[in-house]
DNA sequence: CTGAAAGCGCTTACAG
DNA sequence: CTGAAAGCGCTTACAG
């Protein structure tokens, strides 16, 4: 089944492929009234469609662009993603989804292959390694918006939660219901990942705040697989946390595993609010109160940006970071 | 910035095109070991990595499929997809994610396009629509994997669960315990959606198996909007069920809203059975039984299927449907 | 062992 | 108002 091609439609209509190309581009300009109907008939006749690959060799486009997210199970990126595709499908793009896994090698991998494929620009969710091949996009100038997570040293558009705020918000609601033996739950702290690492510097904000001395006891960080035995450490401390801030929703299934396990009563034993509107937040018994982020928000947010440095060549004016609101949504966990 | 190309090389390594290619292509048959190392060298110094689209438009692959979903914020998807891209990765392929959300005008519309784009190849949730245009798909010989729904009259290669024995397991569970009247939850049965049809059928012949007489009045389907209302009316029967399976995570979700609501106790009141092992399974109050589909490994198989289509050009042997067995986790629900 | 030439399917000045 | 020609960046017989 050889594919109809322009020279096809051509032959068929009695005209030059230039003329079919010039009907195809809509530049109807000059074009007779007759020469057009006999092109648009010889197109449903052939049932031909463009080839996409051809056209964008000769204009430098893919009308494609790639995303990096860590992890598409991550609802957080998946709600990302969503986003851009929507707004994608809008201007006829389509995105590439790429999974690199918080791994610096899939990631500079992954955007070198999209760059050979002339992706014509990429969100990532950047592993914070790499400068040096983000350094060198930068001077190209070539369309890259980071999402979620800030690089010391690259100026490049990201957008962020004000993380901050979110640790603020959840500090305040404890302190409104009395709560002042507050401890928060997070991954590793060495790393100096943006959202953890601002959410955290956020808490200690708002305790200062509130008057409340900041207790290293009540700080739990580390992997996934040892948070359990240090969650049960860290509650029966003589004096334990009254109230607990999941920094995400990992660590919230980890604490509530615990709870469930261990028959801690919520909120009477501990209150609990995690960032990150999880799923099942309003069935749970009790119903948990969360932090939401607006993911649709900062997904369309970051294609916009994209699509703005794409128009401009990458040559955007300023670089900027885009903070997004996050809300608190009070419901029977604190 | 303009783009170095083949050409560039070829001039810098003092060659022609044509053996920068032949290297490119690893073809070192009869290449000279300086003309080789020349090459190499040029390529370093110039940092040329080579235009895939162009590639791609001699070579007839852009070495990139479509995936096109109902809706990536369904997990069961975001694991489909997942799994795809793993597979992808690991054959230098790309992954185009498309949102259809069940409209028979954006699916058309989407298969156009990335037919437009040359994608080697398609694995689609369909929506049951665009009969004809897959029948067409299917005469061309395109390669193209269905996942999760059939398509009557259209014999292309399905990746589906063992749906029939999914509702199986689940009542099976239910009677071991001692239940009798089994309900069961399913969005509108109108359509023949597989997923849906298939484990409705499952639940008759089970029941029949177990010698139960069936009770239309334990059957509820209907729009997500009105499930909470009919649900309400079902429990308050004269005999009411004692038992429910979910057909899926969205209908759990509306029973939880419900039972947390009303205060019915789980398994007390009302034993609970759904497919998809939800995130929160194991952590909700009680744990939920549940039926685990196996995600990754149906990804997996579509890609495979599709990947053989394409090395075949379509010319598929047999075309078959892959069943793959559902899983029954018992927790606290049942 | 390597190069000149044609071609993949389009677009785009330019000429007439 | 329309067509011939060159070119986008590759690959691939084929010739030598």
């Amino acid at each position: 089944m050889k594919k109809t091609t322009i020279a096809d439609v051509a032959k068929h209509a009695n005209v030059s492929k230039s003329t079919v190309s010039q009907y195809l581009n809509q530049r109807y300009d000059y074009m007779g009234e007759q020469t057009k109907e006999r092109i648009e008939k010889a197109i449903a006749e052939l049932k031909y469609s463009p080839n996409i690959l051809a056209r964008g060799l000769k204009q430098k486009s893919s009308t494609t662009i790639g995303v990096i997210v860590a992890n598409i199970l991550h609802v957080f990126s998946t709600q990302v993603i969503r986003a851009i595709e929507d707004f994608c499908n809008e201007k006829d793009f389509h995105v590439i989804v790429c999974n690199a896994d918080d791994d610096p090698v899939k990631e500079k991998r992954y955007i070198d292959m999209l760059r050979a494929k002339q992706v014509d620009g990429i969100i990532a969710f950047p592993t914070g390694e790499n400068v040096e091949l983000y350094k060198g996009i930068m001077e190209e100038n070539y369309p890259v918006v980071f999402m979620d997570r800030l690089i010391p040293g690259i100026t490049i558009n990201t957008i962020l939660l004000d993380n901050e705020q979110a640790a603020f918000l959840a500090v305040n609601e404890f302190v409104k219901k009395g709560h002042e033996r507050i401890g928060v739950v997070s991954p590793p702290l060495t790393q100096k990942v943006t959202p953890r690492f601002e959410r955290m510097e956020g808490y200690k904000k708002a305790l200062e705040h509130h008057g409340i001395e900041f207790n290293p006891d009540y700080i739990l960080s580390g992997e996934i697989e040892e948070m359990h035995t240090k969650l049960k450490k860290m509650m029966r401390l003589p004096v334990p946390p009254t109230a607990i801030l999941a920094i995400n929703d990992r660590t919230l299934i980890e604490i509530l595993t615990y709870t469930k396990e261990e028959q801690v009563r919520i909120p009477e034993d501990l209150a609990l609010i995690n960032v990150d509107d999880v799923s099942f937040a309003s069935i749970y018994n009790p119903a948990l109160t969360t932090i939401a982020q607006p993911a649709f928000e900062m997904g369309k947010k970051a294609a916009e940006v994209l699509f703005d440095l794409i128009r401009d060549k990458g040559l955007s004016a300023d670089v900027k970071v885009y903070r997004f609101k996050p809300e608190l949504i009070v419901r029977e966990s604190s």
